[in-house]
DNA sequence: TAGCTCAGTTGGTTAGAGCAGCTGACTCTT
DNA sequence: AAGAGTCAGCTGCTCTAACCAACTGAGCTA
């Protein structure tokens, strides 16, 4: 019956057209709609709350969602987090995923890039040589690229290629991997690598040299890979 | 708080170390636990399920989920029908990210897909075939391939990257684009052009050449793509 | 021994009360 | 008259208590 509600709920939205931030009927209306009790709404509501489909405010109202991809990477993340401690390699999975995609796409826009956002690119691997710099008063150490920086970078990158759907979904892998890397694993690491490689998948992708782009995408989770299988994972 | 309420039940099953299937404890006992009332801890465990980590049985118990990727499917499912009746072009978004991953894989297997699974991809097609040349009945109508044989087509070609979690996400992917379609559009089509082209896939996949079987795989989704932009979808 | 019944456990639903956050109009001060 | 403070009201949030419904398993009956 649960279920149902939400179905209901769900038809709704999609029968009157609603767009995201759009406001839902408050608790008490949807009572009486749907016949049902305060709490079997509420239930409902939070269920579609944690698919995305709905979001709630306190002392405000309950509204259409934005239907991001984020109830994906919760769900993705704890499912990655949960297999790494049941001993799988639930994150070289994951990094496996993300390579798999991300080369794939990497052939369909080699070439193709607007020189808008190949500019773009060059400013934020500039901005990572920076990062990779600055030493943050550690002597003979590097800094680190920032975590925003490369996730600027990768999602710039297959922008051109306009399906919001996919970007989302890259975005959403590459959340979820961060996540449970921070959590999990944090390997030290030569930050200069790093930029060098990003520059060499720009400069790769502005050449249109297909196989080159292909090379250097896989060099560098390879790269990443290497950091993740390297350490004995710190447990908890 | 409704939020933390999930956090340490999430918790609860990495701390734990708890497999899939693995029993929670009952929502009495996990209210004295997290000293919280009743109804605090089923909106939680509403939460949880809907993102799959938790399974509820009416009279029985509550379970750790199998973490599958369905919930993700639900998500999906309805973020591409709800743009879809905003106008959008949502499914074929969807139709794209799903072309791009499977040309960045086929990639990657072409001329290394172990026997046993090529025997299995024949036969496949072989079913599809018959399956084509079936009537049903209709004089001179040629049959339709059934979802299924289809949906185990796809699945089983990615199935020796031994990515279990690449495997889950693509039949995401690929549930929630047929759930879709079947809802909002069905295009009459020739099923044996269906035919012919998984038949091309595969011997492009057996012969080992890549660029072979990218240009099968595109011509496999251009033609389902034709289909999806050529008639105005029947709203609802 | 096979099948049924029934009590106990577990989740499902309802009801009613009070708490907490936000908005907007009203009032008081300047 | 303009601004700031206050309060009433709406909203969602949490709790308590009771009963309903599904399933299990022990015990009884044939």
């Amino acid at each position: 019956m649960a279920r149902d509600i939400q179905e209901r709920i769900k038809k709704l939205i999609i029968d009157q057209r609603l767009p995201s931030g759009a406001s839902l009927p408050t608790e008490p209306e949807l009572m009486e709609r749907l016949g049902v009790s305060r709490n079997s709404v509420r239930e409902a509501l939070k269920a579609l709350q944690a698919m995305g489909i709905v979001e709630i405010r306190h002392g405000f109202g309950t509204y259409v969602g934005p239907m991001s991809m984020a109830p994906m990477i919760e769900g993705l993340t704890f499912r990655t987090v949960a297999g790494h401690y049941r001993g799988e390699d639930s994150l070289l999975q994951l990094l496996e995923l993300r390579e798999a995609v991300e080369t794939g796409l990497i052939a369909r826009l080699a070439g193709r890039i607007p020189a808008a956002d190949l500019a773009e690119l060059d400013a934020l691997v500039d901005q990572m040589d920076t990062e990779a710099a600055a030493n943050d008063g550690r002597i003979g150490q590097p800094g680190a690229v920032h975590t925003e920086t490369d996730r600027a970078f990768h999602a710039t990158l297959y922008r051109c290629l306009r399906n919001p759907l996919l970007g989302e979904v890259l975005e959403a892998f590459w959340d979820a991997f961060h996540k449970v890397r921070t959590d999990l694993v944090d390997v030290p690491h030569d930050p200069r690598v790093t930029c060098r490689q990003h520059r060499e998948i720009l400069d790769a992708v502005r050449s249109g040299d297909v196989l080159r782009a292909e090379r250097a995408i896989r060099e560098h989770f390879g790269n990443i890979r290497t950091r993740l299988s390297a350490p004995v994972s710190t447990g908890n």
